[in-house]
DNA sequence: CTGCCTTCATAACAAATGTTAAAGAGCCGG
DNA sequence: CCGGCTCTTTAACATTTGTTATGAAGGCAG
């Protein structure tokens, strides 16, 4: 896997080995690559959208806004990240995402996914594999505002991001890019930007983090994965095993 | 569609229309049906599980506990709700599933999973529909327990549960069997339980439900609507697009 | 029928988190 | 380099929610 392949193929690779000609695929299925500019809305809460996205570059977020305007922050998209699978489905989305940062994004047409699913099963595979990643994330940050306190929501969510951004080398020796306002951050975890703020001072105090600018270095990840009590099960970020790769290949036809 | 269907076929048939020989299909995967009472863990988070269950009667929930014994409910699943469709990628679950009350399941393997998805797409297609609400009305619940008030949540959790029992025919003019005690909408809801007790307490006062015995009703619907800012787009209750159920089609080759 | 055991209900008090306000830091365009 | 943004930081205070404790109600096993 050469550096410059895309994130999307890097993340791929953690979890299942492509031949050659199933990466040309992916290749051509990012192929439109665009520049879009921070608060740019991919998708809009209500609007039918019909394409798939894979994010190249930059950071942005899935959210849901109530009709007095809280907005809360379901999930980051982050490089190499697919949104929009299921809404073709349901092809109209009960959420919106915007462009948090500047970012390059690639996208492709219904067919070109029905062609992955018939032709390219492990294409297809790793493409379900994320999406149903994409729930256990969810279901995990739930279980955080449901029952984590600040500090440990706060502690979580770095860990998760350093994790996932480990998956596309955008982090690295303890520290990662985090282009994220304080409002966003508290908007993701069920927080007030003030108290998200207290907290983020509060890590800061008991030596779990530093951050200097958009740069975050985690200086004790075992104290910090004590503190949130994280368990990276939920991001499955381990080989696909071969019997269930076997199974699309079987389910193809 | 015959009253006497299982509740999964009356779920089906709200989103799209089998065949009969489809609903043969169907039929065939619930046809292992045991009974499983309260309590009972169906899934344990961790370990290995490799079946695909169909619940028939009885409530469960998808949950998850912190190491120090915090519970939360990730998901309530209701009669003709399906689960482990992911797990069977995943192998291992990060969450558990248990029985609330006495029931019925169903399981069935792998491989006739895979032989829906071949030659069945328009019943995989409405696997791969349930699977993706099942996303957005978790992603729904992150929303309420990020940026609604305890009370807010409490309506929106109800009307959820009135709008998905309706769908199997188990709610209806306003009313529903709960059988869920206050720990568990708690747990739910990321409230304490004396303060799921209040909430409900707060709820009954302004004439919003009335509870008796596990019976709860549902007097002012509008006005619960209105207080949870409930909007059920991510419910997804209605019909899928003839050109999606196409693409299942196409995509099974 | 009786006596657990679970669930519900409520009160008093504690703690976590939200709100409002204000000021400083950093960045960008003119 | 200035002025006006956005973002961060902090303080004081308000509110929501959690905790602990206790009793009542209801169902179930003996």
């Amino acid at each position: 896997m050469s550096a410059r392949e895309s994130p999307l193929l890097r993340k791929i690779a953690t979890v299942l080995s492509l031949s050659e000609a199933e990466r040309a695929f992916v290749r051509d299925l990012e192929k439109s690559r665009r520049p879009v500019s921070a608060r740019t809305d991919l998708v809009k809460q209500g609007e039918r959208y019909d394409r798939v996205g894979i994010l190249q570059a930059g950071w942005a977020i899935r959210y849901k806004t109530l009709s007095d305007g809280r907005r809360h922050v379901i999930n980051f998209l982050l490089p190499g990240d697919v949104f929009g699978v299921f809404l073709q489905l349901f092809e109209i989305p009960d959420h919106s995402i915007a462009m948090l940062t500047d970012g390059t994004l690639a996208t492709f047409e219904t067919p070109q996914l029905v062609e992955a699913f018939r032709d390219h099963p492990r294409v297809a595979a790793a493409f379900t594999w994320f999406a149903a990643r994409e729930e256990s994330i969810i279901a995990e940050r739930a279980t955080s505002l449901g029952r984590r306190t600040a500090l440990e929501r706060m502690a979580h969510i770095v860990l998760e991001l350093y994790r996932r951004l480990e998956a596309v080398e955008l982090a690295g020796n303890g520290s990662f890019e985090l282009p994220v306002t304080q409002e966003i951050l508290a908007d993701t975890l069920g927080l007030s930007l003030v108290h998200a703020n207290r907290t983020l001072r509060k890590l800061r105090e008991i030596g779990l983090v530093d951050i200097e600018g958009k740069t975050i270095l985690l200086q004790n990840i075992r104290a910090l994965k004590v503190v949130a009590d994280f368990d990276d099960l939920f991001l499955y970020i381990r080989k696909m095993p071969e019997s269930v790769q076997q199974q699309f290949i079987e389910a193809s036809g």
